[in-house]
DNA sequence: CTGCCCCTTGACAACGTTGTCTAAAGACAT
DNA sequence: ATGTCTTTAGACAACGTTGTCAAGGGGCAG
C-alpha cells in the first residue's frame, strides 16, 4: 500500500527491476534457490527448478550484473580508450574489440582521448572507479602517470598502436619505421630526388617512427629530406601540403603519414590542380577500404587495423585470465600494395 | 599481517582495491566519514576532513562505482548500440555521444549489432544486466521485441538514424526523403533520363526512405525507375553498380545511397573504366569528411552526423532527468552540395 | 527401529557503498 | 547547575547478488 503511488504511474516512472527477491517470493521458494537455478548450480531439485523458471520468465527477471560483480571480483567490462576515433583506424578497432568482448560475455565502455594525455588520465580513472577488468588503449602523447601507476598495480593492459611512454605494457604494433622506409625507397628507386613527408604530430609515436623510416631511406639515399609534421587532420594536412609545394624546389613525390592526411594531401593537390601521377607521386598508409575507391588508385602501406584490433583484444583477455604471463611485444607486419598513384608502372 | 603473503607478491596478482574500510581504518575513523569527506557532504568537521584526506591520497583510494550504482538507483552509464559500425557515420555518431556522455560523467558502453535484430536483443539484455540509465541505438531491422518491451518499461531510449520498427520511441533522423528526391531531381532536371539508384538493404529504413524519395521524383518526371537494392558493403555495392551498367539501355547518372555504396560505385567505374562525370553523372550521400578528398569532387547530400550524435545524447539525458518529456521526434536538415561529379556544371 | 548419509534447501554474512537514525559533546540561555 | 539546541560522528540497515554453512527430510543398511 505504500507504493501505491508509485505503482499508479505504470509507465512513466522508472520501474523497479525484478530481483531475486521477488523471484523467490513469487516462487515460495528462498532466494537461494533462484540464484542456484539462475546460474545452472546442478544440485537443485528438478520440480523447484520448473517452479523457479516459470516464475523467472512470468516476472521478466534479469540478473542485476553490477551486484554480481560486487560479490565477484570481476565485473565482465573492459575500457577501450582511442585517442582519435576520427581515424577510420580507430572504427576497425572498435568493432574487433568488441567482437572478441561479446564473445566472451564481457562489454566495453568506450572512451575517446582526442590525443589529449589529460582526458585520458581522466578517463583511466573513471574506469577505474567501473572496476574494469582490463584495459586496451592507443596511448594519447605525453604524460600517462595515472596509466602507469595502474599498470604497475597490476591492471592488465594492452596498448594499441603505440607504446604506453614511459611504462612497459603489453603491445600490439606494426612495423611502422620499416614501413614508412620501403615505401621511400619505392619512390627514390623510381628516380625521385625531392620526395616529402607529410606526418602527424610529432609527439605521436607512429608518426615519429614513420618519419624516422622516412629519414632512414632519404639519409642513406642522399637527397635533402623535406617534411612537415603536426598535420593530425585533413584541413592541416592540406595546409602542410600547400606549405611544401611553395617552397623553392618543389617535391616530385609525396609520402602521407596517415589515411586522414592523404585525404588532406589530395585536398590541396585539387586546389592546385596538381594531378597525381602526372604532376606528382603519392605514397599513403592506408586503413580503411573507404580510400580504396580513389582515382588514380593510392599506393598505399596496408595497416592490419582488423587483426591489431582481434589481437590486441585476445592479448588482454589472456592476460586477464593469466595474471603471470611474460610481458607480449607483437609487432604485426604490413604490406605494400602498388597502385597507380606513385606513377611507377 | 595476515596478508604478508599477499603483499609479498607487489605486482603479479590482482590487488584487492582500497575501501572506504580501508581508508576509515587509516584514519581512526568510521567509513561513514570518510563517505561524507568523498561526497562533501558538509557535516565534517575541518581537522577531521583533512585527516580523512591525507588518509584518501595515501592510500590512493578510488571509490567503488558499482558499489554506488547499487546503492543508489543510477548506474551513470548508457547502452549505444550501431547497427553498422564500419560506417563512417557511425564514427562521428560514437563521438558526438561520447563527447556528451563524458561532460554528464557518464560512461558509454558500445555494442555493434552488424544489422542483425538477434544480436542487438542480445545486446539489449546485456546492456539491462548492466543497468543502464538509458540506451541511444541505430536501430537493426527486424524484430525488437526484447527493445520494445523495454521501451515500454519506461526504459529511457532514443533511436537514430531510423525508427524502431513497431514501437514509438524518441527518434533523431534526417530527412531521407526528402532530400533523395531533391537529389534526383536534380539529375533529372538537367537532362538525365536513365536515373539509376544504388541503395542499401531494402529492410533499412533509411535505404527505404531514399529509395522513395527517389521514385517520388522518378514517377513524377516519367522515366522507368531503375535500382538496386541490398549494397551494403564497398564490395556489394561495386557488384550492384556493374550490375546496373550491363543492362540494355545503361544509366547516364547514379544515385548512392550512402558513403559506402558511392565507394564501390566508384570502384566499379573505375573498374569499368568509365569517369564521372564526362561518361556518367554521380550523386551520392555523405556522411564523412574522407570522401571529400576525392577526385572529381562528389555533388552529394550531407548528413547532420555530428549534429545528430550531439542531439540524440542530449535528447536521451533529458529523458533520464525527466521521466514525464513528451515524445521528441527530431528531424534534422540535410543539404544538398553540388560540386563537380554530376556534371551539371 | 535406529542411525547414518546424501540430497535438497534455506539462513546468514559478505561485497562496498549511502541513507537514516541516534549518540556524544560542546555552546548557550535559564 | 540544568536543560535545550546544535554540531559532529558513528551504528546500522539496505542495495542485489553469491559463498559458506547448517538443517531438514528421505532412503538405506544395520
Amino acid at each position: 500500500m505504500l507504493t501505491l503511488t508509485r505503482m499508479s504511474n505504470p509507465n512513466g516512472g522508472r520501474r523497479r527491476r525484478v530481483t531475486l527477491h521477488d523471484v523467490a517470493r513469487e516462487a515460495g521458494v528462498s532466494i537461494k534457490t533462484v540464484s542456484r537455478v539462475i546460474n545452472e548450480e546442478s544440485v537443485v531439485g528438478e520440480t523447484t527448478r520448473a517452479g523457479v523458471q516459470q516464475a523467472i520468465d512470468r516476472l521478466g527477471y534479469q540478473p542485476n550484473e553490477l551486484a554480481r560483480s560486487l560479490k565477484g571480483s570481476r565485473s565482465r567490462t573492459i575500457g577501450l580508450i582511442i585517442a582519435d576515433i576520427s581515424n577510420p583506424f580507430s572504427a576497425d578497432l572498435c568493432k574487433e574489440v568488441e567482437k572478441v568482448a561479446r564473445n566472451r560475455g564481457y562489454s566495453v565502455i568506450l572512451c575517446a582521448s582526442a590525443e589529449d594525455a589529460a582526458t585520458e588520465n581522466e578517463y583511466v580513472e573513471l574506469l577505474i572507479q567501473r572496476r574494469i577488468d582490463g584495459l586496451l588503449l592507443v596511448p594519447a602523447p605525453g604524460n600517462h602517470d595515472r596509466l602507469s601507476r595502474e599498470s604497475e598495480a597490476g591492471l592488465p593492459m594492452v596498448a594499441l598502436d603505440r607504446p604506453v611512454e614511459g611504462t612497459d605494457t603489453d603491445t600490439v604494433l606494426t612495423e611502422s619505421r620499416r614501413s614508412a622506409r620501403l615505401a621511400t625507397e619505392h619512390l627514390v628507386s623510381h628516380g625521385h630526388r625531392r620526395v616529402a613527408f607529410v606526418g602527424d604530430d610529432e609527439r605521436i609515436y607512429t608518426a615519429r617512427q614513420r618519419l624516422a623510416g622516412y629519414l632512414d631511406t632519404m639519409e642513406e639515399a642522399g637527397p635533402d629530406p623535406l617534411y612537415r609534421l603536426g598535420a593530425g587532420d585533413i584541413a592541416s594536412a592540406a595546409e602542410a601540403t600547400r606549405d611544401l609545394l611553395s617552397v623553392e624546389s618543389p617535391p616530385t613525390a609525396l609520402f602521407a603519414g596517415n589515411s586522414l592526411i592523404t585525404a588532406g594531401i589530395l585536398r590541396a593537390l585539387e586546389e592546385g590542380g596538381i594531378r597525381p601521377p602526372q604532376n606528382i607521386s603519392l605514397v599513403g598508409f592506408e586503413d580503411t577500404e573507404l580510400l580504396s575507391s580513389l582515382r588514380p588508385r593510392l599506393t598505399f602501406v596496408r595497416q592490419p587495423s582488423k587483426e591489431m584490433g582481434r589481437r590486441a583484444a585476445e592479448l588482454l583477455f589472456q592476460r586477464i585470465d593469466a595474471e603471470d604471463l611474460p610481458l607480449q611485444h607483437i609487432v604485426l607486419p604490413t604490406e605494400f600494395v602498388i597502385k597507380e598513384s606513385c606513377g611507377c608502372t
